[in-house]
DNA sequence: TATGAATGAGTGTTCATTCAT
DNA sequence: TATGAATGAACACTCATTCAT
């Protein structure tokens, strides 16, 4: 979060608030900017425009995440512990903070294309951080030396994105870390008895 | 489709092509009738609102996809065939129909959430179809006992859905069926080497 | 004025009324259309943009005056008749559309500069219309030979341009009409004794 | 120019030239001071409202004209002279600062009746000044003497002002100051051959 | 004097939906 | 059934002005 900025801060923890509470749909700039404590004409002191702040929610937001995940995945030697620790970081990160899974799962998704393909800028690091996860593996021999990576990739994110967004339509019904032993199993070994 | 209703079925097909044809934010109701070849509201005699359009879209075209994926699954006899099946109809069909790829996986998700519950509410026969396969595989003890099968079938679902989405957002750059074999693998026999 | 198409005179009388009574600025497309007695999305079913309202008042009002002029001037044979039939008909005019010599003298002119360029070429056959006289006097003879016919037309439009702002500005204290024969006195033979 | 107030005339001169730049309606207050060097807030302490810049721009710049063409007509003693004098020293003094020429002859003019008012204030000198040149041709009686002095005034500045205004819209493309003599021959002897 | 961050009022335009014919 | 003219609610963004420092 920008520092000597709390202005900045104060209206991407109103947006996210927000958004979770009404909707992308029902939030407009005039009710962030009240949430905020600010007014309408702040938020453009701050950003150029009004999908500038959900960009900006989802840099603050996921360069936390990212990076909170990647200082747990190198605490990890082996492919296997990391591909655990991913999950485990990826599920508990979001069933800690609510709002914001419902921000990322549901929300933010109803944006228009030019929005989602920044938002999915935003994803690039932390794709990679998978790939090298994944290349781990590969490098021990402990992942199949055919695996194709972005393939493997996408179904890693895709299945823990498909989990998460489940638990966030059933509303939160049921503990989501306690899938990460059962995913982390599927992946590692399959469907196969 | 309904039959003897032949505008029911024109103003279906007008929305899929004005939808990929213009995205999601850019298909009025307006464009749709003249794309129909009916007036604005002879739209409103066979829909309710706008989103039953869609619904009604997405209805329509995946009625058929289920359809005959389920009739191809059922040619199978084994899990390991049925799922090696299901893949490749889930692939086939949408690099068969760009159109409807570009619909289904970027701009309807673009719509509301009451949208897309309704959306949702249509997958729920796909996603039993999947299902079937998860608990044939367990029957036969081809697929693990202790499959959690909400969660087996989300890792298919995700996966299957983020690989068609980010080939789409590829601009369909590669051959999508080319990928069921290596994804199959992997789905049934996991990462480990 | 279009014909069969009533709500695009009632508009556009409406912008005369609400532009004399509250300004060009104060002139929201709401309360042209709330004058008009139609909805304020019934305005863009016949002008593109707020604009086109305003160019289109000219027009129409222009066309008009023009037209009006023009049938006046061609009844007489010598131009020293036409010039006086021209002031006149332009004193008159304006003189009897209070409302519309606000618009056209004041308020109009404080559009932007592409609103001007527009309303310009209105103007372009009024002042083919003094150019026509022009020539006519010195083909006649009666008006000096060497005249460069811009700049006469120049003085001509210039002077009674100003003498009608300066009427209006004055609130409309005096009779226009009444300065038809001096200003024509001055016009034809100038200021020398 | 205010003396011992440099920032005063650095905001005049800024404005001038910003609204030549950019058009009256793209003159925003922050524009103004960022080309004066100065922060927004400054600008407040010379001038009460946005509208006082203008007023001071044209006053500022109006007082030397008038100035200078009154010293000009000064050195003339017939009314002949004096109106020839009055008419290059219009012509030359904008000829020669076409920013100034835009400014006053179009931006100035898009601008609020209040302001328009308080413009023509500034101009009131001048007229006042033109009265004196047709006051001193009727004493001398060579010019008509059954002149109406304001009706006179209005034909030579509504002459004047309609040239220069035709000439600033076709960008300077011919020389101003060789119709200084058609100019005013035309409004010494009219029209009449 | 000087700054510049903060304010908040103000409005053109779109488009889903209705309804008289 | 079918039409399409009419409706009117909804909202992002700008910018002149203020005021604490």
């Amino acid at each position: 979060m920008k520092r000597n900025k709390p202005k900045y801060g104060q209206i991407i923890e109103a947006a996210v608030q927000v958004i979770a509470e009404n909707g992308y749909h029902s939030s407009q700039v005039s009710k962030i900017a009240r949430q905020a404590g600010v007014a309408d004409g702040t938020i453009y002191l701050y950003f150029k425009k009004k999908e500038d702040i959900l960009v900006s929610v989802f840099e603050e937001k996921m360069g936390d995440f990212i990076e909170h995940t990647s200082k747990a995945i190198k605490k990890q030697r082996q492919a296997h512990d990391q591909l655990r620790t991913l999950i485990e970081m990826h599920f508990s990160q979001l069933a800690e903070n609510k709002h914001l899974a419902v921000v990322t799962q549901l929300e933010l998704r109803q944006s228009n294309l030019e929005l989602r393909f920044q938002i999915n800028d935003v994803l690039t690091p932390y794709l990679q951080l998978i790939d090298g996860v994944i290349q781990t593996g590969i490098d021990e021999k402990t992942f199949k030396g055919n695996l194709h990576i972005p393939l493997a990739r996408q179904m890693i994110f895709g299945t823990m994105d498909e989990i998460v967004t489940t638990w966030v339509v059933k509303e939160h019904k049921y503990n989501l870390v306690e899938l990460v032993d059962p995913v982390h199993d599927m992946l590692i070994d399959g469907l196969r008895a």
